[in-house]
DNA sequence: ACTCCACAGGAAAATTGGGGTA
DNA sequence: TACCCCAATTTTCCTGTGGAGT
């Protein structure tokens, strides 16, 4: 690089100037590219929208709508053209209409729906976080719904988390709210990426939820190109970017399940990079060096969101790997866990919720298991770290409360050895 | 063919903790 | 303050199971 400077302007530079010279110039704000901004063009989307508008035309003429299910994995756009599309029938109707939008793996229990539904209409909302009975929140909601004559949609995201969490329970006690019967009366939109959401539903909660649905597919790469391309000219002019780098993020993305939030979250962090290093334009190199921030991000605040039982058990899968390359079992795991809980004076769980939580780790692509049986020896999980097991110890390492196991390694005595 | 290990994972009971009411 | 209600979390109890050893 600096080579090419010197051949370009004949001499010998000081080593600065390149910091001074090369800064890629930003045109437009670099949240262009990030999860937050709402675009007001959706490339391949046209016939999603066309279907919802269609879905809630109702509504424009005072009808009810009927409730809508959208499918699709994430970064397909579920999320943004549905926020979209209610955002214009808003401008259509007025205050008429009033968006509610819950996301529902933060807020899965009936009771904490409801009262951000009852927050998103207005008048007094003085529900407390915990304590009323549901019924009590119910009837307060139905009254201030129609007291306030107005029409309600409610958008529950990842509405599948309901449904797992206790069985429908939940989105019964919703749907019969926004159902007719009471008088409230409201459109219900469900966002989800289980394909077979609908089919795992509870009877009584099908009929209520109609089978209309939007299916999101997955974008491919030519399909992200497009995506990328107009957020990427509104931040970077022409020189300082190589359009093989918009293709790489297209075709990673596309890899990924067509996951458009991916493709963009890791051009933008390429240009971050390339500004950092201050190269004169965003290349492939930058692209692969943010795949991999990026993948580390997501190992930090997985593992930094867990529960620290949860932290505990994946440390002591780490340790049990450092001990017996590939042969973690469920057994040894627990045991390392209840003894590095003892080492910390904290109550070991039962080894049924660790078991739990083994699944759940599973779940965050945290590890592997495969249930392998021993015959005379039973049948276990084999249970194995992803990859990463370093930076992932490091992560757990800085919760403080598991600071005192920081200089522990795999090959320390545990009490388990004791028994064998 | 039968036993029996070491769990998996479902169901139900028990505990915990926020909040209300008398 | 004592006690009740409720939801969420955890424990307890349980049945099921693939295959090495006998």
């Amino acid at each position: 690089m600096v080579v090419s400077i010197m051949r370009s302007y004949g001499v010998l530079m000081n080593p600065f100037d390149k910091y001074e010279t090369q800064n890629i110039a930003l045109k437009g704000d670099l949240s262009i590219l990030s999860v937050i901004h709402q675009p007001e063009e959706f490339p391949h989307r046209e016939p999603q929208i066309n279907t919802m508008v269609a879905s809630l035309s109702g509504l424009i003429r005072g009808f009810s709508a009927n409730n809508l299910l959208i499918y699709g994995k994430t970064g397909t756009g579920k999320t943004s053209v549905t926020k979209y599309v209610t955002g214009m029938l808003e401008e259509k109707v007025g205050d008429k209409v009033i968006t509610c939008y819950v996301n529902c793996q933060t807020y899965d229990s009936p009771y904490s729906i409801l009262v951000n539904l009852s927050k998103c209409i207005p008048g007094d909302s003085n529900i407390p976080p915990s304590g009323w009975t549901l019924d009590r929140i119910y009837d307060e909601l139905v009254i201030k719904i129609k007291g306030s004559g107005k029409i309600l949609i409610l958008i529950l995201d990842e509405i599948d988390k309901l449904v797992e969490k206790n069985g429908g329970d939940s989105l019964y006690v919703i749907l019969k709210l926004m159902g007719e019967d009471t008088g409230a009366g409201g459109t219900i939109i469900g966002i989800t990426n289980d394909s077979s959401f609908y089919e795992r539903l509870d009877p009584r909660v099908k009929s209520r939820m109609s089978r209309e649905s939007v299916m999101f597919s997955p974008y491919n790469a030519e399909e992200l190109k497009d995506i990328l391309y107009p957020r990427v000219t509104k931040v970077l002019n022409p020189e300082s970017y190589d359009e093989a780098a918009i293709s790489l993020c297209a075709a990673i993305g596309a890899r990924e399940h067509g996951d458009a939030r991916k493709a963009i979250d890791l051009m933008r962090i390429s240009i971050e990079m390339a500004i950092r290093e201050s190269s004169d334009k965003v290349s492939v190199s930058h692209v692969y060096k943010a795949r991999d921030t990026l993948e580390i991000d997501v190992i930090r605040e997985t593992v930094k969101t867990q529960p620290t039982h949860s932290k505990i058990v994946l440390l002591s899968v780490i340790l049990s790997g450092e001990r017996h390359p590939n042969s973690a079992t469920t057994g040894e795991v627990s045991s390392l866990y209840a003894d590095l809980c003892r080492d910390i004076g904290i109550q070991p769980l039962t080894s049924r919720r660790v078991s739990d939580y083994i699944s759940e780790l599973e779940d965050f692509g945290m590890i592997n298991t495969t249930v392998k049986s021993l015959g005379r020896y039973g049948r276990t999980r084999y249970i194995k770290i992803t990859g990463r097991e370093n930076d992932i110890k490091r992560f757990i390492l800085e919760d403080t409360e598991l600071e005192p196991l920081k200089d522990i390694k795999g090959t320390r005595q545990f009490r388990l050895d004791e028994n064998i």
